[in-house]
Parts: structure tokens; C-alpha cells; sequence
DNA sequence: TTTAGGG
DNA sequence: CCCTAAA
């Protein structure tokens, strides 16, 4: 092959590598820099990371400078730190993607997968398209480059299919990263370092965010090996490429490495990834909302409208740790899509209503105290149809639990309100619900007493007994009131 | 299957 | 949020 040009771009990339890392001074530079440190280490080493990455072998030959490839880099960080990228959708997308890697690992061990991968790859790759004007504008000159390396060195379809896929694959080929060089310790280190930089840079304080999902990641990076075996297994045709695999899960050597690359089979194995649950049930709150943040161009957008609606069923063992805790609590209208961060996940078979403790975003809180207005206490399968249609998770029950806690919080506010009038600050207010609701919500425990609230356990504030009878107002006293109390004092 | 209530 | 009993 064209081996031997590598000691002397082994070279090249260094030099620049160390050149970009000096040349960091600015400040607002850093992450972009790292950016660029991240592509130009693995190829620096020669460890095979992903076809984007390793574009660079040939898009070298091709007189494609790696230093406009880091400008593409800086300039991409750059917009991301302004906001450019569709606003919180970077955010998103990051979080996406992460989430994603994470579930790529995770459920990597099904062979089916491995097969869909393609498929799914492709999809993946959609979800995270960047804007195109992106690619166009600023990598226009790569653009043929690009194309020609997606196309030759990748075998999903996916790839190849956008240009702006290249941009996405930056940000996707951390994954590969991590799971291909489970032994490079430095770069391991980086990646979790530039992780930890753009969430920080992106939330504040995500540090353990980042520290949570590295050390998943290290405890994942086992099972990836015996992942790729199961690979290897099922690719009975692919003999002659197990050694090369498993040279270089061992070596940090190199040449092969390329080869193998091309050969696929790493790259079905690194790539590993079907829709995740996640995936789907985000795809049909997105779509059922209208506020699509990312346009789906998947050829099987519409998949996922069923698949949620079967899944969200719950009654499933937890298994699942909530991961990310992204809330962003105080915007009505985004808040819908954008509490989306944790997932559960590693269920074997079967769907787990991944639910532990989604955060009710204050959007969600008004409208299912509109809800309550319209349609009384009680009929939460109705309110759940006609107000939360559109967010799978959220059962009946959830809406129900949340307007226990709404009604004991909202007592609270008052009590507070009256013992601690004169005093300074309430301790830490958690979620402090605006005062209009807070007397919404009184307003609507005292026309439709929920049965609990008349217990000892919360008198409520003066008044609730005897009449439960809505005194007028609203909408719907409609239900028969006898529903509500019906069963308070069997007990 | 839905709701209430307790944990 | 989860579970269970009651309806």
C-alpha cells in the first residue's frame, strides 16, 4: 500500500499537533484546540479510529492540509460556543450523541445489531446532521475530499450520504474512539478531557456528568472486546481479519490498522447501533409536538409513532440508572423535548419503561393543571389522552402522583407563606413554583378536593370539607363527583 | 384497566 | 416513582 508515507505523515501530524496545542493562546481557542488534538492523536499513532478520522491518510495524499481540517474544527467550536448551532440543539446534540455512545456500548453485545448497523448507522448519522450550511460553507473546499474518503472507507451507506456527515462523525467518533483503543490510556484521557471541556463549557457544572459517563465507559470497555469477538465469530467469512483485530486491540501498531478499516469489519463493529429506545421515543415526542429540532430525513421516520406507544407501558424491573440530569425548567414551550436526558438502558430484551424520575418541567405542571380544570381530579387516562398525548412517559399514574405532590407542595407554599412571612429565605426552595400556580392549583384542590387531601395527613388550609361540589367555575365539574370519594372510606 | 393510596 | 389493592 502506501505505507510507506506513513513515518513521514506520522511526522506531519505531530508537528502540527504540537504546532496547534503552542498555538492555543486564545483563550476561547482551548476547546478547539482539543478538538484538533483529538483528530490528530489517534492518527498521530496510527491507531485506526474512524473513517472520518482517518481521512486523513488520503485526503494527505490529496494535498488536503490537516490545518484546514483544524480550522473546520475550530470553527465548528467556535459556533457551538455562540450558540450557533441551533441554539440549545448543540447542546443537544452532544448530549445525544453522548447518550448514544453510551447505548452503542451498551447494547452492542446483541448480535443482531451488529447487523442492522448499517441501517442504524445511518440514522444515527441523520440524527445528528449538523446544519448544512455548516458543511457547505466551511468545509466546501473538503467537500470532494470528504465524500471521497466517506465513500472508500465506509461501508454504510449512511455516510457517505451527507456531507455534513463529516461533521457529525467528529463528534461521533468519540465512541469510536473510546471503544477502539480500549487500551490507549492518553487518549482515553483526552477524550474524557474534551468531554469534560464541552459540557463544562456547555452546563457549568457537568463535571460529574462527564465523570459518570467515563467511568461507565471504563467499565464498558471490557465487554467491547468480547463484543467484537462475537463479531468476529459471526463473520465466519472474514477469517483472515480476526488476527488484525485482535493485533490491534493489542498493539497500538498501526499499518493493518487501515486496512482492516476498509475491510469493514471494524467499522461494523465500532458502529454497532440500533435505534435506541431513546432514539425512538424522542423521534415521536418530536414529531407528535411539531417542534422538531433536528429534521428526521431517516428513511424510517415513522417507526418509531408505534414502537413508543407499545413500549411505554411500564411494568419492568428497574434496571437503569438515571445518567444525565439536564433540566431546564423554566422554559414552557422547549421543555417538552428538551427534559430528555436520562434513559435507562441494558435491558436485555424487552422495554423498560426507563422513567426513574423524569423531572416535571413547569410546562408539563400547567398543563396538567389545565388538564385538572378541564376534566376534574380523577380522570387522569383522560387527561393523560387529551394534554400528554404527545409525551410517551407520563402515565395516568404520573399525573396523578404529580398532583398529590402539586397539591402537598402548594400547601406548603402557603403555610410558608404564613409562618415564614417575616423570615429571611425558606431554606432552599427546590422548585419554586410560581405563585400564580401555586393559587391555581388551590383554586382547583378546593373545587375538586382530591381525596387525600382531606386526610389528616394534609388538612389543607381552611376549607375543603363538605362541599365538593365545584362551585361553578371552569369547565367541567362534569364527572360524577362520586368517582372521586368513592373509595376514601372503605379503608 | 383505571384509580386510590401507601411506601 | 413504584407497587398493590380495590373497583
Amino acid at each position: 500500500m502506501k505505507t510507506e508515507r506513513k513515518p513521514h505523515l506520522i511526522k506531519k501530524h505531530t508537528d502540527m499537533k504540537c504546532q496547534r496545542v503552542e498555538g492555543s493562546v486564545v483563550p476561547g481557542l482551548e476547546e478547539a484546540t482539543q478538538v484538533g488534538h483529538l483528530l490528530a492523536e489517534p492518527k498521530s499513532e496510527h491507531v485506526s479510529v474512524d473513517r472520518v478520522l482517518c481521512f486523513g491518510k488520503e485526503n494527505l495524499e490529496k494535498h488536503l492540509k490537516m490545518e484546514d481540517f483544524f480550522s473546520c474544527a475550530l470553527d465548528y467550536s467556535w459556533r457551538i460556543n455562540c450558540g450557533g448551532l441551533h441554539g440549545q440543539g448543540g447542546d443537544d446534540l452532544k448530549l445525544e450523541v453522548l447518550d448514544g455512545l453510551l447505548d452503542e456500548v451498551d447494547e452492542a453485545d446483541d448480535i443482531q445489531a451488529a447487523h442492522d448497523l448499517s441501517g442504524a448507522c445511518e440514522d444515527f448519522q441523520l440524527d445528528i446532521e449538523f446544519p448544512e450550511k455548516y458543511s457547505e460553507s466551511d468545509c466546501a473546499p473538503h467537500e470532494e475530499s470528504n465524500l471521497h474518503n466517506l465513500t472508500s472507507q465506509s461501508h454504510a451507506p449512511g455516510f457517505s450520504g451527507t456531507r455534513s456527515s463529516a461533521v457529525g462523525t467528529l463528534e461521533s467518533s468519540i465512541a469510536t474512539i473510546r471503544e477502539s483503543n480500549s487500551k490507549n490510556g492518553v487518549l482515553e484521557k483526552m477524550v474524557g478531557c474534551d468531554l469534560h471541556h464541552t459540557f463544562k463549557r456547555k452546563f457549568g457544572c457537568q463535571a460529574p456528568v462527564t465523570n459518570t459517563i467515563r467511568s461507565i465507559i471504563e467499565h464498558k470497555q471490557n465487554t467491547t472486546r468480547s463484543i467484537i469477538e462475537h463479531k468476529q465469530s459471526f463473520d465466519e467469512s472474514d477469517d483472515d481479519e480476526k488476527p488484525l483485530v485482535s493485533f490491534i486491540f493489542s498493539t497500538k501498531s498501526v499499518k493493518s490498522t487501515v486496512e482492516v478499516t476498509k475491510g469493514g469489519s471494524l467499522l461494523r463493529q465500532k458502529r454497532l447501533r440500533k435505534p435506541t429506545n431513546r432514539y425512538i421515543e424522542e423521534f415521536s415526542r418530536n414529531s407528535t409536538t411539531g417542534k422538531n429540532k433536528r429534521l428526521k430525513v431517516g428513511s424510517q421516520g415513522e417507526l418509531p409513532q408505534v414502537a413508543s406507544e407499545l413500549q411505554r407501558r411500564r411494568g419492568h424491573p428497574k434496571k437503569i440508572v438515571p445518567k444525565l440530569e439536564l433540566e431546564s425548567d423554566c422554559e414552557l414551550s422547549a421543555s417538552e423535548s428538551e427534559d430528555e436526558h436520562k434513559r435507562s438502558k441494558r435491558s436485555k430484551m424487552a422495554c423498560d419503561r426507563r422513567k426513574h424520575q423524569r423531572m416535571w418541567t413547569l410546562a408539563e405542571v400547567i398543563k396538567l393543571v389545565d388538564g385538572i380544570a378541564q376534566y376534574g381530579v380523577g380522570r387522569w387516562t383522560d387527561i393523560k389522552r387529551l394534554l400528554f398525548a404527545s409525551s410517551a412517559y407520563r402515565t395516568p399514574v404520573d399525573l396523578r402522583d404529580k398532583w398529590r405532590n402539586l397539591l402537598r407542595s402548594s400547601s406548603a407554599h402557603k403555610h410558608n407563606r404564613r409562618e415564614l412571612q417575616c423570615e429571611t429565605k425558606p431554606k432552599h426552595v427546590v422548585r419554586p413554583l410560581p405563585m400564580p400556580l401555586v393559587c391555581r392549583i388551590h383554586e382547583l384542590a378546593t373545587i375538586h378536593p382530591y381525596p387525600m387531601a382531606r386526610s389528616p395527613k394534609k388538612p389543607s388550609d381552611r376549607y375543603v370539607p363538605s362541599s365538593k361540589q365545584p362551585r361553578t367555575t371552569e369547565a367541567a365539574p362534569s364527572h360524577s363527583p362520586g368517582r372521586k370519594l368513592r373509595r376514601k372510606k372503605c379503608r
